[in-house]
DNA sequence: TGATATGTTATCTT
DNA sequence: CAAGATAACATATC
């Protein structure tokens, strides 16, 4: 699914098309993917419009019109959101056959505007989900997110609180949402690499300097990946339907089994770790 | 057939 | 109670 680099894309996309539009009808082919009642569901989108669109952790959140309200939508491990209509061409032939046709079998969730565009809430696994919801509500979701590791707030300093004490593994405290949020297995593992670090190790081994190098690599590889638009592995797409670019830039995950590609010695090893796969090289990461 | 998958969260265990 | 580990969600692909 997408993780930070890829849902802040989407957020851009989706913030410069859908600021104005206003929602004529939702088409809710799968009720499962709506928290908190179909009917509420429609009958709070129904005439509203689109504001800004931000973005908390791997969570959209769009403003309605009517203040005090905001569609939220996580799109989990396969959510693509598509915005098809007006000039925007959805993108087909590329192989993903999700985006060649819309709506697909599994475009769940249709956002109709007035305009005659939509935007298409497709999920082959159905992990993901939409809701309504008033200010209070919002507010109390975003604050169960831990620090944006693009903003001010995340130093060096910081992530030591947060590797502090920690017995588990680097990666299962990356992973965890209310404590940073946004990284996900492709970002940690890429992160770590830079940082030298084995993903497995335990998180309060770790020296202040290591800490810093941690640090910088998190934020490098989420900017980066940012200015690629993502990365692409198998469902992942932008508004406009077409995948992101970081995926030729990944160092380690995908990457079992092949050379590093900094030492020209190891081989990548892919290992559990946080009840996830962690990839890394044996030889440069300690 | 069985393992694996970019995420989250409820539940079990320690 | 807290921290960590694991199962579950639904589906596709290798």
């Amino acid at each position: 699914m997408p993780e930070l680099p890829e849902v802040e894309t989407i957020r851009r996309d989706l913030q410069r098309v859908l600021r104005g539009k206003k929602i004529a009808r939702v088409q809710l082919r799968k009720k499962k993917l709506v928290r908190g009642g179909a009917r509420a569901f429609e009958r709070r989108l129904a005439g509203q419009s689109i504001g800004a669109v931000k973005r908390r952790g791997k969570l959209l959140i769009f403003s309605l019109g009517d203040k005090k309200q905001y569609l939220l939508m996580h799109l989990k491990m396969t959510g693509q959101l598509i915005y098809a209509g007006g000039q925007e061409t959805v993108a087909g032939g590329h192989g993903y056959p999700s985006v060649d046709k819309l709506p697909n079998k599994y475009s769940h969730v249709i956002f109709h505007f007035t305009d005659g565009s939509a935007l298409y809430f497709n999920d082959m696994r159905q992990f993901g989900h939409a809701a309504v919801v008033d200010e209070d509500e919002m507010k109390r979701i975003v604050s169960g997110y831990g620090v944006e590791p693009l903003s001010r707030l995340f130093t060096p300093a910081r992530l030591g609180e947060i590797l502090r004490g920690r017995q588990a593994t680097l990666k299962s405290v990356l992973l965890d949402q209310s404590k940073i949020a946004g990284l996900g297995s492709i970002y940690v593992d890429e992160a770590s690499f830079l940082a030298g670090l084995r993903p497995t190790q335990r998180a309060d081994r770790l020296s202040k300097k290591k800490i810093k190098k941690l640090h910088g690599g998190i934020r490098q590889v989420l900017q980066r990946a940012i200015k690629h638009r993502g990365t692409t592995f198998n469902d992942y797409v932008d508004a406009r339907g077409r995948r992101g670019g970081f995926a030729r830039l990944l160092k380690v995950y995908g990457r079992g089994g092949q050379r590093c590609l900094r030492c020209k010695k190891g081989i990548i090893e892919r290992v559990k770790a946080g009840g996830r796969s962690a990839s890394f090289c044996p030889n440069c990461q300690v």
